[in-house]
RNA sequence: GCUGGCGUGGCUCAACGGUAGAGCAGCUGACUUGUAAUCAGCAGGUUGUAGGUUCGAUUCCUAUCGCCAGCUCCA
């Protein structure tokens, strides 16, 4: 079911007309500024100008003043209907305005707003009557950006000026407040202090060093998810990281892809030219073409943990997050059309599996992403196989009682997509997860497979992932738990720290212990102060510690936020713990 | 790729035209310790890189690499 998105109106009118206050004070102050859209957002508004004088954060506090005067003032906005001439003529100087006039419906009744008597601009509204609405709210301009017209990159870059907007100061500042907390948790920064990755210069953009903590992490998620998949029937390929040009033009990759692809040699001088793979799909296909198909084959699930290379554009790169080189668990299902209903079911529940036993369950909200028919020459087919595709795809959405937003323009050049998506601590969006229908490529292929009646048909794909690319699900889970992972995933279960030089040997009994029955233990040998080898290791969040001190009585256990009463094997991770160490042992302190 | 901001030892920051400095981390030694920083000492930087301006550049200019936010793109 198609998701509705509902705001406070009261709060997104007063940010509108925050947009055009904050407009009037960058013209009062740079009377060449050009005024193209502003709308409300979720934290407040912004305006997209056309300046030539580049902004910067030390004009903040001067357009705020600005904004201040006039919202002291209580100037008064007000509306009024022209005819699209009569806007023309106003707005001449102004051809940002003067497209969006000349698009509007000529049903439509044309309307601006004035605010104050020296300040008119084109709107829709509505607005609140009188700054003096605005008197409580809390606002403060935070950032200055480049954004395309239109959002077309071929069109001019202007400047986008943001600005936050609250009901008043205090919402302000307790959003503001809620932000520094939130960045406290980016993965980027902690990911690094918890030694979990690092990236070097010289290596390049978007190629993340994974330390032993974070690689321990990964390992330990991949080792489920293949477990996990081939008891639900998924059979494991291992296919090779690059190939020639020639199977890239089959797939389509080399004629919609090429630019997301680092290419290996020239293809005008040499003879032949690779290109590592940006997707596994062609290669998987392969698999399938191995031998003649028949449908008792089918449904034919191919899974993979496979090594991606995209050449992103440098910058798109951002943490573990968008990276040039990742590994998916990817998957590719070969079905007959009666199939595809109940195995697309089965590919969500996995996925769904697969986030709930990471805890991202509740953070995750999904995404019908659909072609954009106004721009073909992005996607192969027709639009008949797309509407045929996409209504596929609605279908057992709606069938399944799965709530999405539909985004246009989303869809892979060769079919409509699921995404599940996630938000990072910026609130920025980004897919995790993704189930995609592909009824095209099969045929590019020559896939087919003989039907009880004994004619040729070519199977339906559906591309799938099931715990999403392993180094953005690792940033997703850091920003989740603040680098406190699940027991599961934690790199480092339980650290064993000696009080004294002569409580090691007694440490280190317990440590062969703790590892022989397969728990994540490390020991804090080194000759420092317990206590602060006690905030090193909470610094680190290390779920559980064992303090060691004499072997008959003073050993004793301490849990890092609660964290003991996590489960390993089944039994609580305090229980076993310390029934390993104190075994028989009545006495403990 | 585009727009804006930013690069000073592993980390957090100082000096901002005039001999690069501190805390933490590291190493050495002492202390042998009971729940979030024991004491002392040592070492570590051609200030991202390459040019330029200047008597002199971490500081000013240019290019380049990288980082951050946003746009576009996307797992």
């Amino acid at each position: 079911m198609e998701k509705k998105i509902e705001n406070d109106e009261k709060l997104h009118i007063m940010r509108h007309s925050l947009a055009h206050v904050l407009a009037k004070a960058i013209v009062s102050l740079y009377p060449d500024a050009k005024l193209t859209i502003g709308p409300a957002i979720d934290d407040g508004c912004y305006y997209d100008i056309d300046l030539l004088a580049p902004l910067s954060p030390d004009n903040f506090s001067a357009i705020e003043k600005k904004m201040d005067e006039i919202i002291r003032k209580g100037e008064a906005f007000t509306r009024k209907e022209v005819t699209k001439a009569e806007a023309l003529k106003l707005f001449k100087n102004n051809p940002y305005k003067c497209e969006l006039i000349s698009e509007l419906d000529p049903k439509e009744k044309i309307t601006i707003y004035s605010l104050g008597d020296d300040f008119v601009d084109l709107c829709r509204g509505p607005h609140v009557e009188s700054t003096r609405s605005l008197q409580n709210m809390g606002y403060k301009i935070h950032a200055v950006n480049g954004a395309y017209w239109r959002g077309n990159e071929k069109n001019k870059m202007l400047q986008r000026i943001y600005c936050y907007g609250f009901k008043d100061k205090k919402a302000l500042n307790s959003y503001i407040n809620m932000l520094e907390e939130a960045k406290k948790r980016d993965h980027n920064k902690i990911g690094r202090e918890l030694e979990l990755f690092t990236t070097v210069d010289y290596i390049g953009q978007g190629l993340p060093i994974l330390l032993p903590r974070g690689a321990k992490v990964i390992q330990l998620m991949q080792r489920f998810v293949e477990d996990e998949e081939a008891k639900r029937g998924w059979q494991i390929t291992k296919t090779p990281y690059m190939a020639k040009s020639d199977l890239y033009k089959i797939s389509g990759h080399w004629d919609h892809y090429k630019d997301g692809m680092f290419v290996l040699g020239d293809e005008n001088k040499d003879k032949e030219v690779y290109a590592l793979r940006p997707m596994t799909c062609p290669f998987q296909y392969q698999a399938y073409l191995n031998k003649a198909r028949s449908y008792k084959d089918l449904p034919l699930r191919y899974d993979e943990t496979s090594t991606l290379f995209r050449n992103e554009a440098s910058g798109e790169m951002h943490g573990l997050i968008r990276i040039r080189q990742f590994t998916l668990s990817e998957g590719h299902l070969m079905c007959t059309p009666e199939q595809l209903e109940s195995e697309f079911k089965s590919c969500l529940e996995l996925a769904i599996f697969m986030l709930k036993t990471l805890g991202l369950e509740e953070d995750a909200s999904y995404r019908f992403s659909q072609w954009d028919p106004n721009n073909r020459e992005k996607y192969i087919g027709t639009p008949e196989q797309w509407d045929e595709a996409q209504s596929t795809m609605k279908k057992i959405l709606d069938d399944l009682n799965v709530e999405y937003v539909v985004g246009v323009g989303e869809a892979a050049f060769y079919g409509p997509k699921l995404d599940i998506q996630i938000k990072n601590v910026y609130g920025k969006e980004d897919t995790l997860i993704t189930i995609q229908i592909d009824q095209m490529l099969a045929a590019k292929f020559g896939m087919e497979y003989t039907d009880k009646d004994g004619s040729k048909k070519n199977p339906i794909i559906i591309h799938r992932s099931s715990i999403g690319c392993y180094e953005r699900t690792l940033a997703y889970l850091i920003e989740k738990y603040a680098g406190a992972f699940p027991l599961w995933l934690a790199p480092e279960q339980v650290k064993i720290l000696p009080i004294t030089d002569r409580n090691l040997n007694y440490a280190k009994k317990i440590l062969e212990k703790l590892e022989e029955k397969g728990l994540r233990a490390t020991l804090d040998d080194r000759n420092e102060k317990i206590g602060y080898k006690i905030r090193e290791a909470h610094n680190m969040k290390i779920p559980y510690l064992v303090i060691v001190g004499d072997e008959e009585q003073k050993t004793k256990t301490i849990s890092f936020r609660g964290r003991g009463n996590e489960s390993v094997n089944g039994i609580k991770l305090k229980d076993f713990v310390e029934r390993l160490i104190f075994e028989d042992k009545t006495k403990k302190i």
